[in-house]
DNA sequence: TCTGGGGTCCTAGGACCC
DNA sequence: TCTGGGGTCCTAGGACCC
């Protein structure tokens, strides 16, 4: 365990939002949002009314009526995104990007070059702010939870260093709810045993914890009040699974609607795969009902496959036999595909599946081979010609969504 | 408040194995 | 006839994160 604080958690502040009004300076200082339907990030002004990230458009509009909305600009978002973790890489290569506007850096190496994590951090935000326009708020700890947390608290456009040796005085007043893992549901199972701070859960016994929240969720609060955290910032990941889904409004659960629908979501998430040579042994579909329930299926088979077809078939199989098992329902409004157990994808698929497949869509049958050899292919024409030149047939009925399709590529990029 | 899309990890019961 | 114990895998659901 490092003794210093080395850690940096940088983390651009209200992502989307700071870059249209860095585009369009009409809307700075301005309460807006970028979506319509859904809103995917709101400006610190429009934040001051308490619209919030994932809320409905309509929802947003009763609180802030004078709220502007934009369409997205996700282009910049990737370039500007990519451009704010650069400048962290800069100072070293241990990177661990978390998402589009986030990483973790640790930067113990490189403080003879560059002077303290502090000096660091504060060159940091300098050079983002000069040099892309853009608000960045970083966290400096001997941990990467206290990191997280310091940069939570370092909000808007802040820095906030914890010295080594400070940690449980920083956390000692500070709500649980700004810890990593504690959403709704486990603040609320806090708040009712009179656990509201951080140093109050450092405080409650760790068997206690364990019954309330159950062993593990008990033990990684546990050690996290207590800053006991021994993750370290990891510059690479392997991805455990690539899924795709489509909120659909209200549909007629008929096979009509979810057989094009599937065909396109396979398509989608076994593209992805096959892009980066992978394949996955568990099929997973999700189906939303009408009062937004949601039931999964699943089946893991023997072999990894990455085939369209194969893929969508399975799905198929799947929702088929769920939507008869809940005959009463019979809107659907949402359907998803998954694909996990990832690993390589064998050259030669030998691998015989068995459950729900029949035999002429075994991966290691000649069928098989010929259509990952198709889906190949096809992946190529699209590589030149872009993703809409080709597709199965079926799969090009699917209606617009709600979603701009941009935005899509951009939440594939992990 | 009728609410998008991409992920990760955990739990609990049952099947199965030694 | 109250009948072990440990381990792994699979499935379905849920909490959480960005």
């Amino acid at each position: 365990m490092p003794d210093q604080a080395t850690i940096l958690h940088a983390d651009l502040d209200s992502f989307y939002a700071s870059v249209e009004q860095l585009l369009d300076p009409s809307l700075r200082g301005k309460a807006m949002a970028v979506g319509g339907g859904v809103v995917l990030a709101a400006s610190y002004e429009a934040k001051a009314f308490g619209v919030r990230g994932g809320m409905s458009g309509r929802k947003a509009r009763e609180l802030c009526p004078h709220l502007i909305f934009v369409r997205g600009h996700f282009d910049q978002y990737q370039r500007l995104g990519d451009a704010a973790i650069d400048v962290m890489r800069d100072f070293t290569p241990v990177v661990e990007r978390i998402s589009i506007d986030e990483a973790f850096a640790d930067v113990a190496g490189c403080t003879h070059l560059f002077g303290t994590p502090e000096e660091v951090a504060r060159i940091i935000r300098r050079r983002v702010r000069d040099e892309l326009g853009l608000p960045i708020s970083v966290g400096v700890a001997r941990t990467k939870h206290l990191a997280k947390v310091a940069s939570q608290v370092a909000k808007p456009d802040g820095l906030v260093v914890v010295p080594a040796g400070t940690e449980m005085e920083f956390l000692h007043d500070l709500p649980v709810g700004l810890m990593w893992g504690v959403g709704p549901v486990t603040e609320g199972k806090l708040k009712d045993e009179g656990i509201l701070t951080i140093g109050q859960l450092a405080a409650t016994p760790g068997k206690s914890l364990r019954g309330l929240l159950g062993d593990a969720v008990g033990d990684k609060l546990s050690d996290l009040a207590r800053d006991r955290d021994t993750r370290s910032v990891q510059t690479r990941h392997s991805a455990r699974s690539a899924g795709a889904q489509s909120a659909l409004g209200r549909q007629p659960a008929t096979e009509a609607v979810f057989k094009p629908t599937l065909r396109h979501l396979a398509d989608r998430v076994t593209a992805r795969l096959r892009a980066k040579s992978l394949a996955g042994r568990t099929i997973t579909v999700r189906i939303r009902f009408a009062d937004m329930r949601s039931i999964t299926r699943s089946v893991t088979l023997d072999a990894p496959i990455s085939a369209t077809v194969m893929v969508a078939e399975i799905a198929e199989d799947l929702v088929r036999t769920a939507l008869k098992e809940h005959p009463r329902e019979t809107v659907i409004s949402l359907l998803g595909v998954s694909v996990s157990h990832i690993g390589a994808q064998p050259h030669i698929q030998l691998e015989l599946p068995l459950g729900l497949i029949d035999e002429k869509h075994r991966p290691g049958t000649r069928q098989g081979i010929a259509r990952w050899s198709a889906d190949r292919a096809m992946d190529k024409a699209r590589t030149r010609f872009g993703r809409e030149a080709i597709g199965y047939a079926i799969a090009q009925l699917q209606p617009r969504s709600s979603v701009p399709d941009a935005f899509r590529e951009l939440a594939e990029k992990f």
